[in-house]
This record gives structure tokens, sequence and C-alpha cells, in this order.
DNA sequence: AATGAATGAGCATTCATTCAT
DNA sequence: TATGAATGAATGCTCATTCAT
């Protein structure tokens, strides 16, 4: 009742590694067996932690899945937002939202694999994807076309909405390319090539 | 002793309706449940057959996945080429590609939801999908990008692989969201709209 | 569809035998371990039958206790009220009540362990178990003690389900006694024993 | 460097306390969820105290279990035979004993289920029991028929090893019934209707 | 003494695949 | 060819117990 409290920080800290650890090691498996071939003893083996510590942190195999998604796009859109609140012009708000969607997924393989194979395989997983952060990231991208066309810099003529997701599903398929291709290349300039034919398509002539 | 031989032409048809009924029952039940989520036993008993019969037609639950996209891509390519074959200008046989993609999965949700959904659950066989087929029907864009570039209708400053990936992950995008979709609309009209984009971005000036 | 029909007779048999198989193996194995310490795989190599053979017959470990039970109920008081309808005397029904009850426990001394241990380490399945057969079992003793007080060979000053639940309990702690004790000695006798004092307590002065 | 010593009555009340939480505890987790279905953890938290914390009680979870038995039959047959001692008639003693246990359980409906249910679970610890206290319980009863016998109040043409058992029995199924009544009823008053029967089937006449 | 995070052995159940008929 | 009973490997999750603090 009267004992001397824990250091909270330190205790946190440990908390937080660990999970880490068991979060960071299951985007390593999933990525490299699939999530389906993965074992919850690989991730628990490769985290360096026992099976059952494993489930201290996480109620069970699938809420790794969600996790990852989850503090993955609470990331992506947090800095996103920030990162456009700066600039002006519509059409380099789709130009950094293209250069940091290709530049994170770039910059971490495994979570790419994870994001374009694995959050895939499901229906259920889809739908609620969609449901949450993909659809609040699709309508960052659509407000923006939106903007553009206030402004007048954008075709009147073409449907926000289908704009966005002809946007995004360009650049989702850079990923998936990259992730699929033998060959080793930056993707982040694919970023240029996009929003020549992007920006092309929509601008107002 | 030895039983009057088959009729060879009525045995074979036989053989190829056994073929299709477990092939149309994988398909149903694929889309139903997900791939891991899907037993042989479904299958089997959706395709009116004995668990055992599925073996002596299919090697294993993988390779009716397979036998699913081979016989579609198949299928796909092979009328597309045919159409493509009579259409002269680049810009219209990209339209065609364009609307035949949309069409075809439009029409059969099921088989979208297989192609949009359950094939891109496993690295394995995504490599495997790009190696193949897909490939082959990524080249088909790329080089309609190209003649389009010699002819002088399109820009010459963007590069055709990419001009086909933005394309199809264009068209791509499309479809997963019509399948995610709560809401009912027809697939098809969508090819319009990416073409707008589309063109728009590597017409020549 | 037009095959020549098994012999059902001998699949019948073979169907019964199996599960007979792993039903004795069952009795076996939870006599020997207890209920919560057998493993299913246990059962399953006792019976000559691989694990998962066990799961196409019964539909989990638990309903493989609950089979034990319904099946030695079943016999029990079929048996029981085949043979007393043959009776006049009431006491003398209480006396052959007691007999068969101990002569079957007493011939099968698995089945017993099973029946005086097992099926009572749990109020869920002891609740069930008073549910059903046990209840009845009771309620024919209740009517026979009622029948000896209407016929005036039973003092009337006791009340018949009191008297059933004494007289269960006496041939109850016999089987409990006669299976925990390290000396082997025949149980049926016990009978008379039971029915010199219960016959002694509830006759007629 | 040293602690002051601790005050070492007190600190043995406090060892006590805790003790007798965990016990108690144990007595309403297991009587709410059975043996099996009890997690150490749940006892821990009903106790208030750390998971650890039970094992600087108790050996282990079954341990708990023989604890509970061992303190309630010590304190039932110490009880049981000062009072004992101050009765004159064997049939009187019987009376009493009856009185006592059914008294005793039926005031503690949680002890009374542990022993009742919980306590059978397992035929190593049915063997135990009936090797312990149980033992020197069934031992009062039959040297009391024995005096009864001596004294001529009792038959002497029956066992009384036999006889007591047969009392045990009628008592213990008053128990386990009344556990496991839907109905709410007294359990004591069924102390008279079992001596009512007994008493008539082992008086001399 | 007390804590509670960590451990890892243990197990019921599922299901792709085989094979005797 | 066709059947479907039988197989047995495979795995997510639980929980009694330990031990560093």
């Amino acid at each position: 009742m009267s004992r001397i409290p824990k250091n909270t920080a330190a205790a946190r800290t440990a908390v937080t590694d660990k999970r880490n650890a068991i979060h960071r090691a299951a985007v390593e498996v999933f990525a490299a067996k699939g999530y389906f071939n993965s074992k919850v003893a690989d991730i628990a083996s490769a985290a360096g932690v026992a099976d059952g510590t494993v489930y201290l942190y996480f109620k069970s195999k699938e809420e790794i899945l969600h996790y990852i998604f989850d503090r993955a796009m609470e990331e992506f859109i947090g800095d996103g937002l920030r990162e456009l609140a700066e600039i002006e012009a519509p059409a380099d708000k789709l130009r950094r939202v293209a250069e940091l969607h290709l530049e994170r997924l770039g910059a971490d393989r495994e979570l790419a694999v994870v994001f374009q194979v694995e959050l895939r395989g499901s229906t259920k997983f889809m739908s609620e994807f969609s449901r949450t952060g993909f659809a609040k990231y699709l309508d960052i991208i659509k407000k923006t076309v939106e903007e553009g066309q206030k402004e007048g810099s954008f075709r009147k003529d073409i449907k926000p909405v289908v704009a966005a997701k002809i946007f995004y599903g360009a650049l989702d398929e850079m990923v998936t390319n990259w992730i699929l291709s033998k060959r080793s290349y930056p993707l982040r300039p694919m970023a240029d090539e996009v929003m020549k034919i992007f920006l092309g398509g929509i601008a107002a002539k």
C-alpha cells in the first residue's frame, strides 16, 4: 500500500520496449512468410520473448496485424496533414502526398510488404481497412482535388472521388511493383513520374 | 471382363464438366470465405462431388487458386488481343482495354473478389502472378503507349512502363473499391473517368 | 448415382465398432487418469485410431463423457424397469433394484469409477445428471416406496422422496467405498446388508 | 542496515490472515467455477493478493484443495468428538452426528459444494480422502454402532462398518441433493428423516 | 514478504490429403 | 473414376509456476 512507487517512466519504457519488439518482429515475420503462414511462436522467438508473452501485449494474432496497420496509418496521416498545412498550391500538395507515400513505404520494405500483400488477404480486413484509415487518406486527396477545382487550377469536369482513387491506385501499384520486383531501385522518384501524368490529366487547359 | 470403352469425346466432356464444376465452386467459396478459411470439403460439397474427387482434378488446394487465375488471365488476354487487333488508334486501344477490364470483372463479382483480394494474400503467389499473366497484360499496355509515342499522339517524356503501371493501378483500384463498396453501382462506366484523366495526362500537347 | 448399394448392415457394424472402441477406450482412460487429465490423444491411441478419428464419432471430449453416462443410464433403467415389472412385492422390488445396482457396477469397475468419480467432478455435469437419468432412477424408487405404503407393508410416517434418497445414498456409498478400497471384494452381496437395515427402517410394525 | 524485528505475534496473525483470505477465496472460487476451471489468478484476485503471493502460502493449486479439506475435516471431527463425549445413548450420539453434519454443510453452501462436488473429481484425491479424515469420521460412526450393539439397543445381526457406510451415504446424499436442488430449503431438518429410517433399521426389536 | 511480468509446457481441435473399396 | 472414412501433423492460446525486484 505504501511502497515506493515504481519509476513509472522506466516501467513504461520497458513495457513499450517489449511491445515494440513484438510489433517489429511481427512485421518481419509477416513480411517473410505471410500472415497465415506465420506462427505466433515465430513472432515470439523473433522478438526474443516467450510464446506466452505475446499475449501479455496483444489479445490475439489478428490483433497484432490490426495494430501494425493502425500504428502505421496513424503516423502516416498525422505526418501528412502536418506537412500539407504548410503548402499552398493544391498541385504541390498532391505532389507532397505522393512523395511521402512512396518515401515512407520505400524506407521500410517489410512494412510495405505487410501493407501491400498481407493486409489485402481477407475481405474482412479489407473492409475494415477501407472503413478506417484508408477512407481518411482518400478523403484528404479528394479534398485537395476539390480545392484545385475551386481555385481554377484543376479541370472541373472530373469527379474528385474518382481522381482520388486513380491517384491512390497509381501510387499503390508503384509500391506493389517495387516490392515484387527482383531488381532493387529507389521508390520515391516514381512520385515524379506519377505526378507528370496525373497532373497533366487533371490540369485545367 | 473388359468394359465397353467409353466414348472418349463424351468422356472428355464429362471430365471437363466436373473440373468446371469444381473450378466454379472454388471461385464461389473463395469469394465468400477467403482462401485460407475455405475448406476443400466446402468446395467439394459446393461442386456436388466427394472430397476425394477434388484431388482427381487438382493436385492441391493451392493449385485450384492458380488454376482460377490462369484460366481467367488466359481468356482475358486472348480476348483482349483479338479485340485490339481491330483497333487503330492507340488511345482507342487503351480505352478498349479499360472497358474490357472493368466489364469482365464487373460481370463476375465473385471472380473479382478472388482476383482483388484472395490472390493478393501471399507474396509467393503475387510473385508468380507478376511473372506470368500479369506481366503479359502490363506489356500489352506498355506497347500501346509506345505506339502512341511513336505515332506522336502521346507525350514522349513519359516512361511507357510507368504509364502502364499507373493505368493498371487506376483500373485495379476502381475494381477494389467497387468490391468493397456497400453501395451497388455499375463498374464499367468508371472506364471513361479513368480515360479522361489518363489520356489527358499522356496526350501530346 | 446408380452404384450397388453398400451392405448397410456391415457398414453400420463397422461404424458401431469404431464408435464402441472409442467409447470403451474412453471409459478406460477416464477411469485411469480422470476426465481432466485425459488427453483425447490417449483415448484415440487406446482405441487404436488416429486422433482425428475421434471427432468423426464425437463432437468433443465432453460429449464422450455424456455419451458414457447416457448409454449406461439407458441400459440401466431399461433393464431395471423390465425386471421390476415381474415382481409383485414392493420390498422385493427394492431388493432387486439394489442387487441390480451393485451387480452392474460391480461387474465393470472402470465404468463404476467413471460414474462415482468422474461424473461428479463438475457441478455443471451433476446438474444435468440429476435432471436426466438420475431423476428417473430416483423416481422409480420413490414410486415403489409409495406402493409399499399404500399396500400397508411400509410405514406411512416417512416421506417417500427422502426414503428414496437414503436408499440411493446408501447404495452409492457402497459403490464408492468398493472402488476406493484397496482390498478386493464382491460388491453385490452388500445389497443384502443395505436391505437389512433399510427395510428394517421402513417396514410397518 | 538491520530492520526493526517484527512483533512476532502480530506477524503470525498477519500471516494467518493472508492464508485465511486465500483459503476462503479458494472455497468461493472453486464452488463457483469448479476446481479445474478455476485459475490461481482468480483465487489471488478474490483474496486481494498478487498471483505470486499464493505460492508463499501454498505449494500448489492442488495443495489448496487439500488444505480446504483438511481444515474442514479437522474442525468437523474435533467438534464432533467434543460433543459426543457428553452424550450417553448411542442412538442420541448418531442423531447428533447427523445434525452436526447437515448443520455445518447447510450453513456454508460454498464449502458444501467443494466437498460434494469438487473433492470427488479425482480418484487420486478420493483415495487420499478416504485414507485420512474420512476414515476417521466413518470410524466414529462405526464405534458408536458397536457401542449400541454391546449395550443391546442395536441389532447384533448387522455389520457396524456397513451400517456406518449406509449412515454416511444417506447423509451425503442429502447434502448433494440439497446443493443441486433449484429450490432452497433448510438442510438440517433432513437429519430427523434420516434418523427415523436408520434407527428404525438398526434398532433391536 | 509481496509483487506481477515472464515463462513455456501442454492440448483440443481442424483439415488437407490419402487410399482401400 | 468416384467415394468418404481415416489419418496425423500442425497451432493458437491458456495458465500454473517462477523469480528478479
